[in-house]
DNA sequence: TTAGCTCCTCTAGTCACTGTAGGTTCAAGG
DNA sequence: CCTTGAACCTACAGTGACTAGAGGAGCTAA
């Protein structure tokens, strides 16, 4: 019988975290002690590792209930699992594209700074006025 | 004089954002019709372009504040743009970084998934074990 | 005047946690 | 058996940067 605090140290998440998870239904209710405290089982470390492990891979909590419900059903097809995944890939390239584009605009306004006042700073001057720029960056950075 | 409606439609910014940025204090409080409604000047049509760009770029709103004060005094020294600049850059290298990880971790369970069952899924079985992996992705994904 | 668009405030929800307050339980050492 | 202190409990508030909705008021033109 494995402590809350056990399954955080294993899976390196914080013990709120966990009861973060069973609040939202991703991880079930657990046996409780006499005094009310949380015991879990092996699957149940098993069941977190899965969970931690696909939001290192980026996953939204939504995308992992469906991965979590497809691995306890192993009859069913995979092919919903691998539309996840490549849903995810696709969305990790649209990141980096338009992560590079902020990159290329950021370095070039940093280089063309030559320090002094602010009046004749480059970096405020490209912010002012987009037609400094050369790509479009539309849509909230990140 | 310019309504709520116009600033947004000019810098493609939602009007409830216009309020939220006044709220925290990144908007001036603008003058009032008799009936109480909002009404700029270009001042504040510029501060809202400079805004939204910076947004575009990336910046958070903590480091907007700091750009626009830097932007309202011009005789300061612009070395500390130039540092929020500097941050801002290596931040998204290193979000660049960590999505190629993941972005390669993603393809390579995708390929190699050839369809059929949940319990064969590549996808699945990487994601119940770490071990599996080629690199170690380690803190939370984007 | 009346239609219909825009504007107002206020509240709550998003995502995925994280932090805090104030109290209870557990396991080990004496 | 008793005490100590770490680990546990619930409940609620806060993060960033918005976004959505309810319910009402103002503004403009036909
Ligand atoms: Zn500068
Ligand atoms: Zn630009
Ligand atoms: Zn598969
Ligand atoms: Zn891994």
């Amino acid at each position: 019988m494995l402590t809350i605090g056990y399954l955080a140290k294993k899976t390196g998440t914080k013990v709120q975290t966990i009861r973060y998870y069973e609040q939202i239904g991703l991880m079930p209710e657990p046996g409780r002690t006499d005094g009310g405290q949380r015991r879990y089982g092996n699957a149940e470390l098993d069941r977190l590792s899965f969970i931690r492990h696909a939001r290192q891979l980026g996953f939204s909590l939504d995308a992992i209930r469906e991965l979590l419900d497809l691995s306890d059903h192993p009859a069913r097809s995979c092919e919903e699992a691998d539309a996840i995944a490549r849903r995810q890939l696709k969305q990790v390239e649209q990141r980096m594209a338009r992560l590079e584009v902020l990159r290329l605009e950021l370095e070039r306004m940093i280089e063309e700074c030559s320090g002094g006042r602010a009046a004749d700073c480059r970096v405020l001057e490209v912010l002012r006025d987009h037609s400094e720029c050369l790509t479009d960056h539309e849509g909230i950075g990140t």
